[in-house]
Parts: structure tokens; C-alpha cells; sequence
DNA sequence: TCGATGAATCAATAATTCTTGATGATTGAC
DNA sequence: GTCAATCATCAAGAATTATTGATTCATCGA
């Protein structure tokens, strides 16, 4: 459960940075159909493999994906507790109703 | 609209990037409960003045907060706007349900 | 066992991002 | 008009992150 403050906000930062990516995304989009080999993907994103390899990593650090080794492939997919993770996270950023400040302290 | 692929895929990667810091985490998480100026979150924070500017200044280029002076204050406050546009993000990466590859190329 | 393929890792460099202290602009009080 | 307070901006340096090409490792098929 990632949260704004407290002791896992390095947690979220991880999260959001792993995120904060055209590359990454890029492979998000890949994944949001289903699991694809780090083959499939340089392929489809026109992107060196160990520069796919670099940016797999961050996400994989993150949680936000998960590795299937299979023969000689491995096959990245989306890991859907992650993005419930991020739910969360967004939902605790929805504003209180009454905006008002709570102790102007200036 | 942020997305993840496609044209505006840019602009999802800014508003990622803007909430991967701790220290605009915890900004958020100031802003969370209602508007704030800048002094009053110098000192929540315990962070320099010209720190916490350039972080409310990435944070507001990403679209994440707003400002609204008054005096010789300014006060930030959440964009509801843009936590509706990182609901609709997050609602993207949802998993869909038949996971299988679509087209293995391997 | 050998060669080829898929992928991780490493080292070096380039590019971005963050921090700090100094300076500048604007506002309100006197 | 002057002064202090609030905040933005700038420049310089530190730190982090990304890219590239080379190397390494493991697996599979011949």
C-alpha cells in the first residue's frame, strides 16, 4: 500500500519513477495486451536489447511487472497487484471535500 | 488524457515524473488537506525555500497543483483535474482478462 | 560439444535532475 | 519612499539516470 508520507513514500517514488518513462511506458502499452518476450519487444519498440533489458529492470524493481523464464525466453507481463497498488495511491490523492486551509500558520 | 502510448505519451511521463520525488510526495501530502503557500510548507516540511519552489514548479508544470496569490502569498492546492487524469492512467494498465500472447513471434 | 540465440550485466559516457546559495521581483507595513 | 517578508529564478556543482557497445551467461538444436 503505497502512500504519500510515511515510511514507504520511497516505495511510491519507486513506483512513480518506474512510471515516468516514454520508454517504459511504451512498454506498458506492449504488456497491456498480454505477456511479451524482451525479442517481441525490441522489435516492436524499434529499441536495443540491453537498453529494453535496462528499462525491464526498473519496472521489474518497481513490482510493477513479473518475469516468466520459459526454454530461452523469459516473457514480461503486467503485474495486476502493482496496479492496484497505484489505485490506491491515486484514490488517496482525491481532494477532501472542504478545501478550506485547516491553520494558516502565516 | 493521458496514455500510454501515442501522442501524449509525454505528457503521462511528466505527470509520472512529478510525483516520483519524495519531497513532492510529501508536498502532496501537505496539499491533501487543503491549500497551502509556500512558507507554511517551508516549514511542515523543514526543507530550504528555493528547494521546495523548484519542486512546486515541477509539480504545477505537470498540471498536478494550481496557485493562486493573494497578497504576497501564494497558495497551492491539488488539481482535482489532473488526479482525474492519472485515475483514467491507472485504469489503462488494467490487466486484460485473456492474458494470453496475442501473436507469439519468437 | 559446438554454434547460435535470447537476454542480463558491465563500463564509459551523455543527459537529466536535484540541491544550495545568491539575487531579483513584488507586496504590504511603516 | 524604505524596509522586511514572501516567493521565483538563476548559476554552479552534485547526484542520479539513461544510452551504447561489449561481454557474459544460459539454453537449445545440430
Amino acid at each position: 500500500m503505497p502512500t504519500l508520507s510515511g515510511k514507504n513514500r520511497a516505495k511510491t517514488a519507486e513506483l512513480c519513477h518506474a512510471l515516468a518513462d516514454e520508454t517504459r511506458l511504451d512498454i506498458l502499452g506492449q504488456l497491456k495486451d498480454g505477456e511479451r518476450c524482451v525479442c517481441e519487444l525490441t522489435d516492436a519498440l524499434q529499441a536495443g536489447q540491453s537498453r529494453l533489458s535496462f528499462h525491464l529492470k526498473v519496472l521489474k524493481d518497481a513490482g510493477l511487472i513479473q518475469d516468466r523464464p520459459e526454454g530461452r525466453w523469459i516473457y514480461y507481463a503486467i503485474n495486476a497487484d502493482a496496479v492496484e497498488e497505484l489505485e490506491e495511491l491515486v484514490a488517496s490523492l482525491r481532494v477532501m471535500r472542504k478545501k478550506g486551509r485547516s491553520d494558516p500558520r502565516c
